[in-house]
This record gives C-alpha cells, sequence and structure tokens, in this order.
DNA sequence: AACTATTCATAAAC
DNA sequence: TGTTTATGAATAGTT
C-alpha cells in the first residue's frame, strides 16, 4: 500500500520511520480493536516505540489479558504449583543452554573454526553448504545491483528527454529573440547535436560498466 | 477491504466469524511483525479466540514486553521470595530464547537464507567470511588427507621391510633344503628382486593419486 | 496534515 | 482449508 512495494526491513530514514511508525501503529490498533469486535476474541497489544513512548490496545484490559497468557503457558508444562513451576523453568534454562551451546558450534564450523573433531564427510558436507551460501550470497548482492541500476537507468532517461526538452525550447527561444544568418543557426545546431550525442555515450558508458561490475560479482 | 463495506460489530453468523478470525488475525500478527521491524519498535500480540486457542507475537518476548509495561505504569507488583526467583527464572529463559533466536538468525545468514533485510555492505561482510569458511575447512581437508598419506607410507614402509625379512627367510630356507645348481639360485634371485620392484612402485603410484587428489581439493 | 497513486487485505464465492 | 476475485483499506511518497 503506497506509492511502491516496501520491503520489510527496519526503514533508515528517522523522519519517515517516525512517520510510518505512527501511520502503522494507528493502523495496527485500529485493526487490533476491530478483530476484537467483529470476531469476539480477547486481544492485547503493547506498542513501544523506538523512542520508549508506549501505545497498547485491549479489549478486557492488558493485565487480565497477559494474566490469561501466564495460565495458558504454564498449562503447557507438564506441572503446576509454584516451585514446580520454577523446577519447570530451570528444565527451560538448561535446554535452551545447550540449544545455544550447539548453536554456537555449527556457527564456529560455519566460520571454518574447530574443525579438527571433523570426519572427511563432514568436512565436504560442510564445503558444500559453504559454497551454496556463496552464491546465494552473490545472486542476493547481483539483485541489489541490479535494482539500483534499473532506477539509475529510469532516471536517466527522464533526465535526458528532459535535457532535450530544453534545448528544443532553447533553440526555439534564440528563433525569436532575432532574426539569425542561416550558418549561425546551423552552427547551434551542431552543437546542441553533439552535445546530446555525447551526453548519451556518456550515459550508457556509465551504465554499461555498473552492469560489468554487477556480473562479475554475481 | 472485500466484497462490501464492513460494519464493526460482531459477525453473528459462527463459519463466517470463525473465517474472518482466522484471516484477520494472520493480517494482525502480520502487520504488527511489520511494525515492529520497519520501525524498531517493541510489539507484543495476544488474541484468544473466542474458544479460547492463543495466538502471540512479540518481537522480543511477550514476558520481557509485559514486563517493560508493568514497569512502564509503575505500579509495584508486591512479590513474594518464591516469586522473585521464579521471575529471575523466567528472565534467563528470556535472555536464552533471544540468544537463540539471534543465533539461529546468523546461522541462517551463514547458509544465505533471509538475506533480504541485509545491505550491501553487509552482504559483502558475508560473502568475504564464507571465503574465509571455505579455504579453512579445505586447508583442513587437505590436513586430514596429507595425515592419511604419510600413516600409509609408514605402513607401507613397514610392510615392505617385512616382505624382504621374509623373502630372504624363504632364500635361506630353500638353500638349506636341497643343493640348488647355480641357475635356478639366479632366476630365483632375479624373480623376487623384479616382484619387489613392480610392487614398491604400486605402492608409489598409489601415494601420488592421493596427493595429486588432496591438492585439488585444496 | 492532506493528498494521491499504489499496494494490501479481505469478504464473498467457490 | 485453500484459491480466486472484486473491492474497500491502508499507506509510502509527495506537497
Amino acid at each position: 500500500m503506497g506509492r511502491g512495494k516496501v520491503q520489510i526491513k527496519k526503514i533508515e530514514n528517522t523522519t519517515s520511520r517516525q512517520v510510518s511508525f505512527c501511520k502503522r501503529k494507528n493502523g495496527l490498533l485500529k485493526k487490533a480493536y476491530e478483530l476484537s469486535l467483529l470476531c469476539d476474541a480477547e486481544v492485547a497489544l503493547l506498542i513501544f516505540s523506538s523512542s520508549g513512548r508506549l501505545y497498547e490496545f485491549a479489549n478486557k484490559s492488558v493485565n487480565a489479558t497477559t494474566e490469561r497468557y501466564m495460565k495458558a503457558y504454564a498449562e503447557n508444562m507438564p506441572q503446576s504449583g509454584a516451585l514446580t513451576e520454577c523446577n519447570s523453568w530451570q528444565q527451560e534454562v538448561r535446554k535452551l543452554t545447550q540449544q545455544r551451546d550447539s548453536l554456537i558450534d555449527s556457527i564456529r564450523k560455519l566460520m571454518g573454526q574447530d574443525l579438527d573433531s571433523l570426519s572427511m564427510k563432514e568436512l565436504k558436507h560442510i564445503e558444500i553448504q559453504l559454497g551454496k551460501s556463496i552464491n546465494c550470497v552473490r545472486s542476493k548482492k547481483n539483485e541489489v545491483l541490479l535494482g539500483e541500476i534499473e532506477n539509475l537507468q529510469r532516471r536517466d532517461c527522464q533526465l535526458f528527454a528532459e535535457n532535450q526538452f530544453l534545448r528544443s525550447k532553447i533553440e526555439e527561444f534564440e528563433g525569436c529573440s532575432r532574426k539569425p544568418d542561416q550558418l549561425e543557426v546551423t552552427f547551434a545546431q551542431n552543437f546542441l547535436q553533439q552535445n546530446t550525442e555525447r551526453e548519451a555515450q556518456q550515459h550508457s558508458q556509465t551504465a554499461s560498466v555498473v552492469i560489468q561490475t554487477a556480473l562479475q560479482l554475481g
């Protein structure tokens, strides 16, 4: 929605991020309200802006809904009661710690560290995966560059057309302002034409260099 | 949106209410995610369907955000000792969950997935890292192969020496058992020698093939 | 903050 | 439950 497709990543420009935040926050709050009313659901929505301001919606109340959430979560744990609840949290901590350590191990291997324990087969597997990864990254880089090229080319065309229009305007203007002899007019025309040709060449050269760079990277 | 303007009041028809709930819930969760990412906001969204099923989104975690909400209201919840202990475990779980998610994110990127959110600079950085990783893996493979070669060569030498010893034993034994004429002895010696030479050649050929393979891989 | 060109979400129908 | 389609909503960029 809006004047162009937007990719979902952090908006770098601070002002447009703030504006978008305001608009989308209002949209989200409205939709939360509509869902709760239309579909008879219990909804709680908490939003902290990056500057730390709080916005909230809840058709019952934030506390009521978060409490219901806690209960629902506690039910997933096999035990109940305060002490066992603590125990289950401890178990969760142990499980997560193991997961974390194993993930760190994987990352180290993907970064070419701690390879001593690996068999030849595992090494080959990692090598193949890394090859695929590099290809993905290069494709993505290429994609980004090609997008930029497309933008530049579009802009290029616009500017070029604008220039031609301006030149014809000037020419017309000069034709009206005084009665030039034929030679002068021809000279002016040639000059303008050469100029526009040179400009067009420069533009296409720039574009082809960028494309080559992109292809080398890809 | 849809085939007609919709009034915001509870949908009476049960099936269409359920269908609408499912669609709008998904839309709301998506938009909550987008807001959090695009605008760098901390968002928590809890939805209980009218049948009591829980759906949630939180870019940090529901616990983290509700806690921040509690703090923002600065209304001190009176807490007993056991409860605070539980809370500290909960905090640990939140921290570990965050760590885990962030590690998974890193791994996905190292595997060439989810690259959309990255800038050109970040893509380059990952590409360089992956190049380094591949070099490390290939060096390690080379190392392993060279180690194997060394072992094979050592074993080769031992076997060869053993062979020679055994042959000389046989020769000696044959020399004792009967009185061979000179020709026969010479023939036997020649045969043995040719045999051992061929064997040695075969061994060195095998070794060189393995080395070549290793170098191609490295 | 208001406008507008677009993309998005989704109600209805299948 | 999934897919398609027509249409109303949301919103990104602009003024």
